[in-house]
DNA sequence: TTAAACCATGACATTAATGTCATAGTCAAG
DNA sequence: CTTGACTATGACATTAATGTCATGGTTTAA
């Protein structure tokens, strides 16, 4: 099939598609006028990248276990697990982050609202 | 005081500082030869500015509402209610979709090693 | 054969604060 | 006077996936 057809079928952007071949995670096949024709395979496998980039892992890394998690089980892909573990603590760090800066606004909200409501008590 | 006494006094590198005068945050007088001069009062002024960058706002959000809480109790400017508010939903919807994919990732770290496992007693 | 729809490539934009470099003027101490 | 430490401005880079535009070749249906 190509592009166009690819790219509805999966949700992905011609753009994207096109991008995810650059960074080596597709190799689609040409045909005589320079267009690109992708197998039928290449519908799950598109649906893999993208899967793993809603995961938050870059092209760079998914292009590290591609090739193996698309002929095997994920588990007896080696580069996948220290990948997630990795992945995970940068998440967790990231919501610790957020949620530091979320202690701190419900603060300054709180004492906003508490001094205004002793201003106004003042009033009466 | 001059910007690099500013800087190491506030810890905001020099150009930060030059950022920040360009986003309207700092006006420096200027020295006759053209350098910036700093009042005393820069220094509260940029640690204020900081902290209102860790807390996630941008400088045009702060510029909105900053020579405000210079002058005044926080809880007097009527601008930082809002955005404190806008930008805390802001931050719960980052950590929700961070906690989505922590789940994801926790989900699939489990079935690899459970894998793993079963696939080691299988051996026995 | 012609217009519409599709495809290719390459370039530029996006976001926001900061780093870094190049070039050049200023000042202070020796 | 000269050298080193400061300062000024402007430009470019950073990050990563995607959008968008320009230009031009290809195909297909009328």
């Amino acid at each position: 099939m190509k592009i166009g057809e690819l790219a509805e079928r999966t949700g992905a952007s011609i753009r994207s598609l096109r991008y995810y071949e650059r960074q080596g995670l597709l190799a689609p096949m040409r045909q005589e006028n320079g267009y690109r024709e992708y197998s039928v395979l290449a519908e799950e496998q598109v649906r893999t990248i993208r899967f793993y980039l809603a995961l938050g892992l870059s092209t760079e890394q998914i292009a590290g276990f591609l090739h193996c998690v698309l002929r095997n089980k994920e588990a007896f892909c080696e580069e996948v697990l220290p990948m997630y573990q990795q992945k995970l603590e940068e998440i967790d760090g990231q919501i610790r982050l957020l949620n530091q800066i979320r202690a701190n606004l419900k603060d300054r909200i709180s004492s906003i609202l508490l001094e205004r409501n002793q201003g106004q008590e003042e009033k009466i």
